[in-house]
RNA sequence: GGAGGGAUGGCAGAGCGGCUGAAUGCACUGGUCUUGAAAACCAGCAAGGGUUAAUACCCUUCUAGGGUUCAAAUCCCUAUCCCUCCA
């Protein structure tokens, strides 16, 4: 969420920075419910200052035994008064959060421009394509030959799910532990395990609520719709990550907090019919391992910096050619004020793939998450920033490893430092 | 399945219709003392919001949502979470 303070004070300011998002809004809209606002509160606040005062006296005037009935005739039609202020400027500032609650972060200054994927900056780039001397096989054939399954998935579910069996299986629990293993012993990320079913207090907190409920699976409690409160399967363990810290005023010695997580992800993937429709790049259910940090404001935008090396250590580790991209305004997430993203090479589709981004998200996740700390020069509370990355998508990471480390026979080799995590594998065959 | 008890500031914990935005302790900040530190003593210290150029003033918040009342941390109802006991 942005800040109110700064929609008051300097609108422009926000509509032309989210206008490099292609984002617009009503100005006078804003503006005219602003001024309503302040009239009404004023006024509700007016009628609640002289109910305490005449409570007051009310209060003083029986203890000291005088009679009290000319007071109590003098606030008769005051609670009506005030009941009706009250719900009026409820009314207006449900519209104005609403529209606030709707608008995206406004992104950094050193975002470039464009509008779509198309228009991301390659940053830099790691390692070179492979050469093969023989025809590269797509991570399906590859997999099929070795254990993974979407025709049983399909029956057991439905499109857009995998199974997977025997060494197949275990390289993906492989990279798993690797990467957590990493980030926590070299990395200095204190391991979570996190709830993977999730309120809607905490979607809204790092802000896939309310505008995007339609790409979250949905749970009632109870069955029936409406009668308890609705989990929500994670998105991305930046959810339940994240909001660890919600609501709370974090110690500044112990900052920049660093957790790094495994969960699975929920995506409805509603509106991308036919992306992706074959193999693991596009699943309604993947693995992630996910780094979240929460930082001052001051370090973030280092901070990200680190933090995507820590993604890119990974994919060095597993010897898979990548390359760091920044993500033009257009195509930024609705959180997020910059975003690298990290794509990993695949033979298989000639091209690059994403199979991470990190994020700065400023203060945006922390003013909805109420997140800050105690300024001890201020020794006053102020907002957090927050980061995540995902260090890495663990399916997808199968897929380049299968893809990049292939061989003529439709073996893959495994990279060393997973050996260990193959129980001595070497060869998948 | 049944019966109770609880949720209060960064933490612990009093208060149980008006004098309570909230005692007290810890933590924290500043000061006195000290070569320095500790201890001791003194002072300060919740958050969110509004009006204002500012000083200042005002509003809201004692898990959440409803209700009773001129007035609610305090009484009533519901929900959530925690705990204890019985089966």
């Amino acid at each position: 969420m942005l800040s109110k303070k700064q929609l008051r004070n300097d609108i422009e300011a926000v509509e032309s920075a989210l206008k490099k998002r292609n984002f617009s809004f009503d100005i006078n809209q804003l503006n005219d419910l602003e001024n309503k606002r302040k009239i009404n509160q004023v006024e509700t606040q007016e009628l609640q200052n002289l109910r305490n005062t005449q409570s007051k006296s009310i209060g003083k005037a029986k203890a000291a035994g005088e009679d009290i009935k000319p007071l109590l005739d003098a606030v008769a039609d005051l609670g009506g008064k005030l009941d009706k202020a009250k719900s009026e400027l409820l009314v207006i500032q449900t519209q104005i959060d609403d529209i606030v609650m709707a608008m995206p972060n406004t992104p950094h200054e050193s975002v470039p421009e464009g509008n779509s994927e198309d228009d991301n900056i390659e940053v830099s780039k790691w390692g070179e394509p492979g050469q093969y001397d023989f025809e590269v096989k797509d991570h399906v054939d590859l997999g099929e030959m070795h254990g993974l399954d979407f025709e049983t998935a399909a029956k057991i579910s439905g499109a857009r799910f995998s199974v997977m069996t025997g060494k197949i299986a275990r390289l993906h629990r492989a990279l798993t532990q690797f990467m957590l293993d990493q980030h926590v012993e070299n990395n200095g990320y204190t391991e979570a395990y996190v709830p993977y079913l999730v309120n809607a207090e905490s979607l809204t907190g790092t802000g896939q609520l309310p505008k995007f409920e339609a790409d979250l699976f949905k749970t009632h409690l109870h069955g029936e719709e409406g009668d308890a409160k609705p989990l929500y399967l994670i998105p991305t363990g930046e959810v339940p990550i994240t909001n660890m810290v919600r609501d709370t005023i974090v110690k500044e010695s112990d900052l920049p907090l660093k957790f790094v997580g495994h969960t699975p992800s929920f995506r409805s993937e509603a509106g991308a019919y036919g992306r992706d429709t074959r193999g693991l790049i596009r699943q309604h259910q993947f693995e992630k391992v996910e780094l979240v940090q929460v930082a001052k404001a001051e370090d973030s935008y280092q901070i990200l910096e680190t933090l995507t090396g820590h993604a890119e250590g990974i994919l060095q580790a597993l010897e898979l050619p990548y390359r760091k991209v920044i993500l033009c305004a257009g195509d930024l997430g609705f959180s997020a004020a910059k975003t690298y993203d990290l794509e990993v090479w695949l033979p298989g589709q000639s091209a690059y793939r994403e199979i991470s981004s990190c994020s700065c998200f400023e203060d945006f996740q922390a003013r909805r998450l109420q997140l800050r700390y105690k300024n001890p020069e201020t020794n006053k509370p102020e907002l957090l920033h927050t980061l995540n990355g995902s260090g890495l998508a663990v399916g997808r990471t199968l897929v380049a490893i299968l893809e990049n480390h292939q061989q003529a026979d439709g073996s893959i080799r495994i990279p060393d430092v997973l050996h260990n995590y193959m129980g001595g594998i070497t060869v998948i065959n």
